[in-house]
DNA sequence: GATGAATGAGTCTTCATTCAT
DNA sequence: AATGAATGAAGACTCATTCAT
């Protein structure tokens, strides 16, 4: 039945398990018995738990990357802070568990070798989508509308409704935050 | 030589180390070696690991309980939701570690047996800030507000300047956040 | 409420516990909890666990070295040693739970300080009742007169009917076993 | 180097020792240092300390189930009953160590999983030798009958002689409490 | 006559990891 | 590409025991 795509596999109940449960209560055993194979297995695949992790992170996280790349290179207009908002929540549709996975367990995310690469990519992007000389509040703002983006899974889950029409709300309320914060603009 | 307060030292530090490396990293006997006792001793004061942090849920939580036995029994109006912000925003800060911990572990918590409680509460006080009848958007601004003071922390982290001038701003923009949600009042 | 008695309750506890569960399965703070002490107060009264079992011991176990006193002072007829019997048939019936709990956890009784006086008494007895000089099977059945009665609550809770019926059974077969043993006589 | 016989060297020892010492006395350590290997290989082999209990019941507790399935299709005449006497004599020689820890270790069998099939198969066993409409006198001839053989170890301690004479007289005597229950045929 | 607080040794158990095959 | 067997380190937890008060 399987042929090359093990390792795939093996991502894939990871991050179902990690995303569930968190990294540290979820065993390799568990992992090799959800696939139906031996922990040794495993190792063949991946050199540590934690590698599964990183092999997570840079498969998963390298939208974000491009993003931010790209984000560097245009000049720092409130139309760009739009879009990056919207590549953004882009982003994030395309891996939400991963990304639900780095929200609900930071405490963890920061002790693993991924941790340092995750916060700068964050701090990265905030400090891209503010200006240094608008007031405070409206700093506050550029941000939030940022991680109003990131926690759109927990946001979402407190409101009732369609689930694509949350989704698309959830982006009209961050670009209206950013927006605000440009009001003179 | 030690006095009553052993519990207390227990929770503080349990506390501490919970919020910095996550509660399945920490060990009892970390815990234990920072104050100098033995493990047992932790037993002694706390029938389980998880009951010290269930004693931290209800001894720092309490705060929000209130708040949400309050606002019950207040009029939904924006003045009430703006109210709850303020006091949210307050209760807060009156327990920052322990918030941090619960938003940072999510997935942990999740598998806590306080893990209910808190989700529901999250769940109640979300219920309470919105209006059924607004637009999507409109909920999801409302929720925002709360979500954005409840990641104040994270926030404010990725914002430079005061720390009490950040706390003020992030308070403003939950407040403006739920104002323009009621545009018609 | 209580007086004097405490070492009394104590011994009534633990004997109950000890008999359901085994020695080692029951811990001191079981004891004191359905006391409604703490662990230290049966420190009080006890230096150490395995004194609550000798004093036990040597409280309810007097009549069967009563027994053996007065045996030994006796002809070894056929009499006798139905008489024997009967005494110790009496003896058990006024310690069911002390013996319930030897006969059943003699792995651990053999490790305790008592071990060795138990086994002597049981291994005297079993030789006052045995002629030397009959054939084997004899000498099986004289001991397993004996042990027919050790075993009442055993054999007894294998058969159905009243209780002081079976008992008069149990201590009827006995006799019985042991005349057979002794035909010639 | 160890080939796959570590399961049998694990059952080996731990049945040996837990008749020596009682279950709850004998610590995982002390079987894994006898096999000098680390308790978490014991690990690998069984799931819980309970579990290598469950095993050697299941693996030396098969032959009674075979005699108990047996002499459910026999007739329940005399003739029967005396040859479940001889079966189960030769059961328990089979696995004398087996019966030695359950005999010696009641209280504690009783508590483990184990506990209530060990009950059952005693019971049904006494149920097939008894004759319900016999006198009690014979009923509880019978039960002894049977529990002289699984007390054999026991009775025979007491008793001087060759092993195997003993052994053989144990069996007559069983089998002549069985025939003096059934006096009238 | 008893408690509150604590200890040290030990329990069972789980985990990530290794390696010969 | 994967397994069977095992390890070392560590985990949470329990226990009998002590002692100042």
């Amino acid at each position: 039945m399987s042929r090359g795509n093990t390792r795939q596999r093996i991502q894939d109940v990871a991050l179902e398990l990690f995303a569930e449960h968190g990294y540290e209560k979820t065993s390799l055993r568990e992992i090799a018995e959800r696939l139906d194979v031996t922990k040794a297995a495993l190792y063949y695949h991946f050199k540590t738990k934690e590698d599964i992790v990183i092999s997570l992170f840079s498969d998963l996280g390298r939208p974000v990357d491009e993003l931010i790349a790209w984000a560097e290179e245009q000049p720092p207009t409130l139309e760009t802070k739009r879009e990056i908002l919207r590549r953004y929540h882009a982003a994030l549709a395309g891996a939400r568990p991963l990304f639900r996975f780095m929200h609900e367990n930071q405490a963890t995310v920061r002790d693993l070798s991924i941790g340092e690469t995750f916060k700068e990519r964050m701090t990265t992007l905030a400090g891209m989508v503010q200006d240094p000389d608008a007031s405070m509040a409206d700093r506050v703002r550029c941000v939030s509308a940022l991680f109003t983006l990131h926690a759109g899974l927990w946001v979402m889950q407190a409101v009732d409704g369609d689930q694509e029409e949350k989704s698309r709300a959830v982006l009209e309320v961050a670009e209206d935050l950013m927006s605000r914060a440009h009001h003179g603009e």
